[in-house]
RNA sequence: GGAGAGGUGGCAGAGUGGUCGAAUGCGGCGGUCUUGAAAACCGCUUUACCUACGGGUAACGGGGGUUCGAAUCCCUCCCUCUCCGCCA
């Protein structure tokens, strides 16, 4: 959620900003000015009233204990008819304050100056590219086939348990698994970040406030019965461990890791494009968050990309940076950046990581502040970005290093898998 | 799941209808003293919103009610803790 006064004292600025998002943004700042200016008009009526009727309710007193009771009842008398007019009032500036509170949450983050214009994923900008794609020939397969015939991934088992989208490792996959998150996670602590294991399901207070509530609803999985939320991702029980926090300056930057397994429903989305890894309901990912003072939070940005690329460099995959056009961002994003690997057999590029900035958007609804120079509370900065996302990263690793002795397993990887090579 | 207790400021902990946004202690910040530090002493120390920038309003788990007036009384929801049961 964007922050009113932002609104407000830099009109200019926030409507050329979320322009870029190919919305109408004057006639949402327009809406946003009007509930606001009645939510400000209505709050000094009702203030002046409210301190009438205190005074007034304190002379009742006063006027009792010097036993005064014709004129205590009086001011009584007149008191009550006071209360008219403040709930109207009262009525009034809750509504306005609810509805501008409701708009205030549609509207996506403004997008940062140096975010390129753009409608769809082809206005993306490619920052960078490293790493050789592997030539494969004709015969080289996607790895869903090469799965099946090694017998280490099952997506038919996993139809059997729960539904198409929950893949099943068993064995050389399995291993690879735990492999690839204790290696994401060594490498980030080794960068200095705290690791942390949250729970899994999020009540709705901690969805809203990083965003995934109330707009992508349909993203997440519901325990209905318990009203509790599967996370999609990391992101929301690590950085919600701020939620309501005003933290002392020397506190920041927080690094946080965490690895959990991400639920997301992912609906309507079938068909060949997500056959195998590429899109299932269930995946595992190591994430990093950071909580940032807003003077540092670009440089920090920076920071976490070139980490993820010091995975992907240790993982000899190729793999290429995208800034992220107006049009493609996620909703609470100011600036994001994907990472993306290649993944030979299917010859497709696939996001193996999302990093981003949310600046002031996620700690507004969060109320994740810390105090500055002057004492004052101020909203910091929270990034996050997938360090890595591991289904694809092992749909990659699969189809790039397969031969004909088996499926090679990067140097940097066989400490924690115990093998170089997966074989039938 | 059953029974009970409780939710107040960074923490601990008072307050059961009227200057209570809230005693006191601890912690934190500033000062006096000191070569320096400690101790001692003095002062300050929640947040949000509105503002004619003088001030004002709101918040004691959330919501509702009673009352001229609610942290205090009533209703309701949520959460935490203790004991019992079940259990990795």
């Amino acid at each position: 959620m964007l922050e009113l006064n932002f609104l407000r004292e830099h009109r200019e600025e926030a409507e050329q900003r979320l322009a870029k998002r190919n919305i109408d943004a004057k006639a949402l700042l327009d809406r946003c000015r009007e509930l606001d200016d009645l939510r400000r008009a209505t709050q000094t009526e009702l203030d002046g009233r409210q301190s009438e009727l205190n005074t007034l309710s304190r002379s009742v007193g006063e006027l009792m204990k010097a036993g005064k009771k014709d004129e205590a009842e009086a001011a009584k008398a007149r008191s009550a008819e006071m209360k008219n007019g403040i709930a109207h009032f009262k009525e009034q500036l809750d509504a306005t304050e609810k509805a501008l509170q409701e708009f205030l949450v549609t509207i996506p983050n403004a997008p940062n100056a140096k975010v390129p214009a753009g409608k769809t994923p082809e206005d993306n900008v490619v920052v960078m590219q490293e790493g050789a794609i592997p030539e494969l020939g004709p015969q080289a397969k996607p790895h869903w086939e090469l799965g099946e015939e090694y017998g280490f991934l099952h997506m038919d088992l996993g139809v059997k348990l729960t539904g198409a989208g929950f893949p099943v490792y068993s064995g050389q996959g399995a291993r690879l698994q735990r492999a690839l998150i204790s290696f994401f996670l060594d490498k980030a602590t080794e960068a200095g970040y705290l690791e942390i294991i949250p729970p899994h399901l999020v009540n709705a207070d901690s969805a809203f406030a990083t965003g995934q509530l109330p707009d992508k609803e349909g993203q997440m999985y519901h325990a209905a019965v318990d009203d509790l939320y599967l996370i999609p991702t990391a992101e929301v029980p690590i950085t919600n461990l701020y939620r309501d926090e005003i933290l002392d300056a020397d506190r920041l930057p927080i690094k946080n890791v965490g690895y959990t397994p991400c639920f997301r429903r992912e609906a309507g989305s079938y068909g060949a494009h997500v056959r195998g890894l590429n899109r299932v309901h269930q995946f595992d990912k190591v994430e990093i968050v950071r909580v940032e003072k807003p003077e540092n939070s670009y440089a920090a940005l920076e920071g976490m990309v070139d980490h993820v690329k010091g995975l992907l460099r240790a993982l000899e995959l190729p793999y290429r940076q995208l800034l992220l056009c107006g049009g493609d961002m996620g909703f609470a994003s100011a600036m994001t950046y994907d990472m993306e690997v290649f993944s030979a057999a299917q010859q497709r590029w696939l996001e193996v990581s999302s990093i981003s900035n949310f600046e002031t958007f996620q700690s507004n609804r969060l109320k994740l502040r810390y105090r500055g120079d002057d004492k004052k509370p101020r909203l910091a900065h929270t990034l996050n970005g997938s360090a890595l996302a591991l289904a694809r990263i092992v749909a990659a690793l699969l189809e790039n290093n397969q031969g004909p002795e088996g499926i090679r397993i990067p140097k940097a990887l066989q400490p924690y898998t115990g093998f170089a090579l997966i074989t039938k």
